[in-house]
DNA sequence: TTTATAAACGAAAACCATTTTCATTTAGAT
DNA sequence: ATCTAAATGAAAATGGTTTTCGTTTATAAA
């Protein structure tokens, strides 16, 4: 699984190294949205020495290239999980464990539609973002 | 229509302050999101002295009470604009000009039942952002 | 395998939006 | 007019994120 995140870093000339693959088995291993300080502290019981501007560094090429996704939550803070992203689709966030589902759903061409005939506008993105409890935070 | 808005302030125990009243009439009068910084350059043209501190306190009270929406931007920045959003809706942000426009939609019932069925999870809440050219900067 | 080079990284500091603290002022009720 | 909680200004603090720059490393070519 990991491999094919690895053939995305090379084929947008990012180089495969340790840190990075490191972070990559990290994000596969958690289903929650995870903060960079956090991440922080999990790269350094593998390295010792890696600082906080690396790991953001990474998360913003990851981001760049389209395997992972950051979300803002309201504290301001900027939390990151891993996605392909292969098919148009949305996430279910728990905000209660912070997992992160995949919803598949997709309303973007009809809003495109709607924004031509209500405003003559041109839609080019949508973010939307689903909180809520999953299912193991509904039964306990 | 300003009118509505003083009533929300005092219906919520918020005193009508001569700096809550200028910040709605210039919020009323922009139909582009603010930053909190440009508001404060514009309520600096009224008042000799306001601090920045103030802006956020009464941009963050006006969001608690719904007169104001919050957006992030890739900036990693607030932005601030004035809705009254008495119903369901979304709204469509212009990239260019920054305007923001009133859409009428909202799937946040049928999004309810795909997290449910495809879940086993409960949707409480939902963002949806929508960006793209408006009519006059598609125009230009 | 060695070498060359651009990319990656660490350390430290800088940046800057946002928040907190606290003393003073003010809106609105009595 | 008086009182009291809310609102505000000033200054500093906070803390997430970015920049700088010198050093190290991954990778391709020799």
């Amino acid at each position: 699984m990991i491999n094919k995140y690895i053939e995305t870093l090379q084929k947008h000339g990012l180089k495969r190294t340790p840190k990075r693959l490191e972070v990559l088995r990290i994000l596969s291993e958690e289903s929650a949205y995870i903060s960079p300080q956090k991440l922080h502290v999990l790269l350094k019981e593998k390295f010792l020495k890696i600082g906080l501007p690396t790991v953001y560094r990474i998360l913003q090429q990851f981001q760049n290239i389209g395997i992972v996704t950051s979300i803002q939550q309201d504290d301001n803070q900027l939390y990151y999980y891993l996605c392909d992203c292969v098919e148009k689709h949305h996430h279910f966030i728990c905000r209660k464990c912070h997992k992160v589902s995949c919803l598949t759903y997709c309303d973007f061409d009809n809003i495109k539609q709607l924004v031509a005939d209500q405003l003559d506008s041109l839609a080019e993105t949508h973010v939307l973002q689903i909180e809520g409890l999953c299912k193991e935070c509904l039964e306990s």
